[in-house]
DNA sequence: CCTACCGATCGGTAGG
DNA sequence: CCTACCGATCGGTAGG
């Protein structure tokens, strides 16, 4: 338990310093130094670098999976079905921004049997969202456009939050949800 | 003259290969392997690792700033000018796109007085984005959203071609262009 | 443009 | 969790 938690600990450091300067550019010494211990000593709760990253990516996707479940399972339009999606993706990356972060720029450092698995589970999660979009557009809820332009459009806005909000700025969670709705639901919409 | 584009095989070649695993994964003896020389030649043509990186990251920075100023000064409705924005962007990151892709992720590995130089030059070319967004508001052209919500989910919308789009795809160019126009314009118009 | 090589740093291990 | 250390690899230089 106590070892679990200086495991969590390590991820969690190393997630702060994944943002900041990426994976490759990161070293363990770094990471140790942070985290308070000599370099060797970090591979007593973890096996490798890679170990870690490898960690955030999947927890990650894991939990956008989860998500993506509750909005397929909800009995709501597809209009609301994306408000409910964007407001998980805001929610996500408020709650932890560093390891949403790290997932989205760093997954390509991931070592090979993971990376081939990481971009399968992600084309998963696209492709559920695409279905999302595609049946709105025949119900005649949304426009018709191509529906990769419109996945990755929004999907795009999504990730990139990250990127700039900081909570506390001029602008609250609430009202980034709401703003994003309005320009991106409504743009779909006919 | 020879040694100019010799230069920009380098660079070119290095675009491609920091755009596959990053700036910091990526070693110059790979990088003289694709060029078909040995590591220590490159040196008679770059002065640096870090020059290749400044090199692209501002050229790309160059072009956005001079296209800018051109939708600026177009007679133009504040929509017509994000279309042309759009326009602008799309048609960039299809002619160079591992360049792009390389500014908009491994800025971060500039060293110090560039980083903070590309940084400020990336914000002043955000600003004078929501300028636009701002005046449209005003004028009753744009529906009233935070301008940063807006600005960023139009930059993101943009930023994250390079990652899926392939000409040659199901879509063309010009197919690319007029969805994201009606997504993203129409998105903000009231 | 190459051979030969440098000091620094990397991720990681042995052994306690 | 530390000391001591390893082999590998890094960006880059000297000298031709």
């Amino acid at each position: 338990m106590a070892k679990q938690s200086r495991k969590e600990l390590i991820i969690r450091e190393a997630a702060i310093i994944f943002k900041q300067k990426g994976y490759s550019a990161t070293s363990m010494r770094e990471l140790a130094e942070k985290v308070g211990i000599e370099a060797a000593s970090l591979y007593n709760h973890i096996r490798s670098k890679d170990e870690i990253l490898e960690e955030i990516c999947f927890s990650v996707a894991h939990e956008y999976l989860s998500f993506i479940t509750e909005i397929e399972e909800a009995n709501q339009s597809h209009s609301e079905k994306l408000a409910h999606l964007i407001e998980t993706h805001v929610k996500l990356m408020i709650e932890r921004p560093n390891e949403v972060s790290v997932a989205n720029n760093d997954w390509k450092n991931l070592s090979e049997p993971k990376k081939k698995l990481y971009k399968e589970v992600r084309k998963g999660y696209e492709n559920r969202i695409a279905n999302i979009l595609t049946k709105g557009m025949q119900t005649g809820e949304f426009k018709q456009i191509n529906v990769s332009v419109a996945l990755f459009t929004l999907l795009s806005s999504l990730r990139w939050i990250e990127l700039w909000y900081k909570p506390n700025r001029e602008i609250s969670p609430e009202e980034l949800q709401a703003d994003l709705t309005t320009f991106l639901v409504n743009g779909l919409k006919k």
